[in-house]
DNA sequence: GACAGTTTTAAACAAGTGTTTTAAACTTCT
DNA sequence: AGAAGTTTAAAACACTTGTTTAAAACTGTC
């Protein structure tokens, strides 16, 4: 009898979350086809439907998943501490922590391996909502937006009002899910970008000075 | 006889262009459907086939029919003069012309009316593309972009980097179709986030306010 | 008023996709 | 080895959506 290779011992069930991993965080829920879910994981088309329910209980299973991975440190580069989610960074500056935050947003919306899943989905939520979006946003978005919006309210001092610390999250966070959502675009525009670690770094140092100085601008002219 | 009233008596076609400019600016190409799009336009679902010979037909009458609004002037708002795409405005300073740009730019991603179907259509393409996308870039995009991009060049002064102006157009952009494609969250973390006329205005006052801090930092730590 | 061309209508068709079903294959335990 | 439970397999089903068809209604012309 042949022995089957490890692949093909990996149960259906963890091969189906890994290839919908891959999916789901490409293409977002509604053009994810789980026939080619089941056909990259090796797995029959009734697969889904047995060890998940439906399309939607994958999808959950699939953020469940990707959260237990979201919570490690980050594999791409160095400086970051394991068990912090983006940007709480302990004992630094408010600076120092909005680059962490960019820099750990920036590398899950742009990477390719499992750490990136969790923030491509969410990003995908944020622009084609499913009946998860409320869950996500309870569990996923809004603390991390919490943690955002304590670090530039720091850089702006109490003096600013609600609005335009909220208003400067959203300039921060909508400069990085950029280049996972509108990545066609930049292809076209600007074909020279790069994407590899390096790259991306270069990126997330860009956005950080962006928004510092914008931050700081705003501290100067005292534009609250 | 009974007479048709004036909407009845607007040529089938006409009213598919005006129900599926709404439909493909809200919705993109992928989720809307000509059933949807009939049933608005209070015509037979066959009147796509027959008008526009497919969907794809309807989609590019819809792009031309929304550029045809794209150069007139805005309305919702005192400032633009007419005929002037964003950014465009002549004899003004370089800071003029990137808060006329993120105010125009802005309008056209969040408003409702005929003049931001372009805006969002292009949005909308760009995160989910279709086989118009290379020929919007080509016609509506990289224009605009060529537009930001020596905006900014101006304010960067010439020692900048191409890189370094192309990575701030799209700190630019982003922040004003963030309004558009992430609305869905945005309502949910925001809430009190108003979208009249006078709360646009603050929002791209806010972005402008922003960005240009953001150039000028860069300018003064000369981070090129 | 009859005719030719145009437009609209209702129905059916075709393709893609999520889901269910039923049987076969496999695993585990005794 | 045999039985019970678990997993996989192939096929069919149901629904949505874009498209086509063929007849009906309409419009303008003579």
């Amino acid at each position: 009898m042949i022995e089957p290779d490890t692949d093909s011992k990996a149960e259906t069930r963890t091969r189906l979350l890994e290839a919908a991993g891959e999916v789901f965080a490409e293409m977002g829920f509604a053009r994810a086809t789980i026939r080619d879910i089941c056909h990259r994981a090796g797995a029959n088309l009734a697969a889904v439907n047995y060890h998940f329910r439906d399309k939607e209980g994958l999808y959950f299973a699939v953020a469940k998943y990707a959260e237990s991975f979201a919570d490690q440190d980050f594999a791409n580069g160095p400086g970051n501490q394991p068990g912090n989610g983006p940007g709480v960074a302990s004992g630094a500056t408010p600076e120092q922590q909005l680059r962490f935050f960019i820099r750990t947003f920036l590398f899950r919306a742009i990477g390719k391996d499992r750490l990136a899943w969790h923030g491509k989905m969410m990003a995908r939520e944020m622009s084609e909502p499913t009946a998860m979006l409320d869950r996500l946003v309870a569990e996923g978005i809004r603390p991390r937006a919490t943690v955002l919006e304590g670090i530039i309210r720091q850089l702006l001092g109490s003096a600013a009002t609600k609005w335009r610390v909220e208003a400067c999250a959203r300039s921060v966070v909508s400069q990085c899910i950029f280049y996972h959502l509108c990545r066609p675009v930049i292809d076209r525009l600007h074909p020279n970008q790069r994407y590899d670690t390096e790259s991306v770094e270069q990126l997330a140092d860009h956005i950080a000075q962006f928004s510092l100085g914008a931050i700081q601008g705003i501290v100067a002219h005292k534009g609250f």
